[in-house]
RNA sequence: CGCGGGAUGGAGCAGUUAGGUAGCUCGUCGGGCUCAUAACCCGAAGGUCGUUGGUUCAAAUCCAGCUCCCGCAA
């Protein structure tokens, strides 16, 4: 099939390969503006473009998908289908309607459920057994189109919102080869979402960052996995702040400590509202991540020492 | 020129303010103890202190440039 490719983050790169692979034609795609990133204040070209620049493939990144210039190329390149994976733009229903196809849209979760812009770190968040990717026929709503294919996957239980998101990615760029082949067979039933089983996955902000150690031991780790690699879970250990990147439920146990307090160095274990969390990998200010083992090293830190 | 922290044996850190013997906790290797050990005891190896230049009798330390890493902010 002729295809626009609309996307941007990392998620999205690895479906221009495996579409291109299966001998789809993308003749154009379709990605945010650069942005300025990093100390630098550089331009950073998202990885979507990267990626279609090393195939050689025309990349347009406006500002606004409603002014007119991103249909006229529509009309120009006549696509059979749009792909949108993470692009980060509503696209007005001009655009939707352009293709012969119409837009279809990868989504990192089992819809209904998980709407919206961070959908892999909240089911992470949430504790769920499960979770995957839907395709869905885009409409005007935001992800509310008819569902066309799922794949589903285990989340492990020690698995990080990183590690889930490379394995959805890699899901995605399957399905939508599945998806456009029985798109093009005309096998493809398209099912409505039930609204009454949605929630929304909102974008996460550093305010929940912060642990509250008087939570249970499996919600506080679900948050420092489900927030890891970014933007990551924090404590505050000796008036600094302390990043936490990996984590385990601990099977230790101390009734008599408090919420926060550290009641083993080996490994670095803190009591919480309920059990206690196993702290793995942690990065201090102005440092990389480490191991706790190593930070310990050359942090001396006495057992009953509070984390807040 | 957005703001700030950092680079010291394999790992994590101290030492830099007031220049003068390379230090700590581990790891590694060898030996000892032990039924045994990730425990304990003794010993050893391993670093041009990120890089280039400057000041000085003398620079990890002071000065200037450069490289890389990290946090904030976006």
């Amino acid at each position: 099939m002729r295809i626009i490719f609309m996307g941007t983050p990392e998620f999205a790169a690895p479906a221009i390969d495996s579409l291109l692979a299966a001998g789809h034609e993308i003749a154009a795609v379709f990605s945010q503006p650069d942005k300025p990133k990093g100390r630098g204040y550089s331009l950073a070209p998202p990885p979507v473009k990267v990626k279609a620049m090393e195939h050689n493939i025309p990349v347009y990144q406006p500002k606004s998908m409603r002014d007119g210039e991103a249909l006229r190329i529509f009309n120009e390149i006549k696509p059979d289908v749009g792909v949108v994976i993470a692009y980060g733009k509503i696209l007005p229903q001009e655009i939707l309607d352009a293709p012969q196809y119409g837009c279809i849209n990868v989504h990192a979760s089992l819809l209904p459920k998980y709407r919206g812009a961070a959908p892999i770190q909240w089911s992470v968040i949430d504790g769920e057994p499960k979770t995957g990717v839907t395709t869905m026929q885009m409409d005007a709503g935001l992800d509310t189109g008819d569902m066309l294919l799922k794949s589903e996957t285990a989340i492990l239980p020690d698995e990080t919102a990183g590690e889930l998101h490379d394995r959805l990615s890699a899901m995605g760029a399957q399905l939508i080869v599945k998806t456009l082949d029985a798109l093009a067979k005309g096998e493809l039933r398209p099912e409505k979402q039930d609204d009454s089983l949605t929630c929304y996955a909102k974008m996460l902000t550093k305010e929940l960052c912060a642990v509250d150690w008087s939570r249970s031991a499996q919600e506080i780790h679900n948050q420092i996995r489900g927030l890891s690699p970014w933007p990551v879970a924090t404590a505050v250990l000796e008036g600094k702040k302390l990043k936490l990147h990996r984590s385990a439920v601990s099977s230790l146990d101390a009734p008599e400590a408090g919420c926060g307090e550290i009641i083993s160095l080996e490994p670095l274990t803190v009591k919480c509202g309920s059990g206690a969390v196993e702290l793995l990998e942690v990065q201090a200010e102005g440092k990389k991540r480490m191991f706790s083992a190593d930070y310990l090293r050359g942090h001396k830190i006495e057992l009953g020492t509070i984390l807040q």
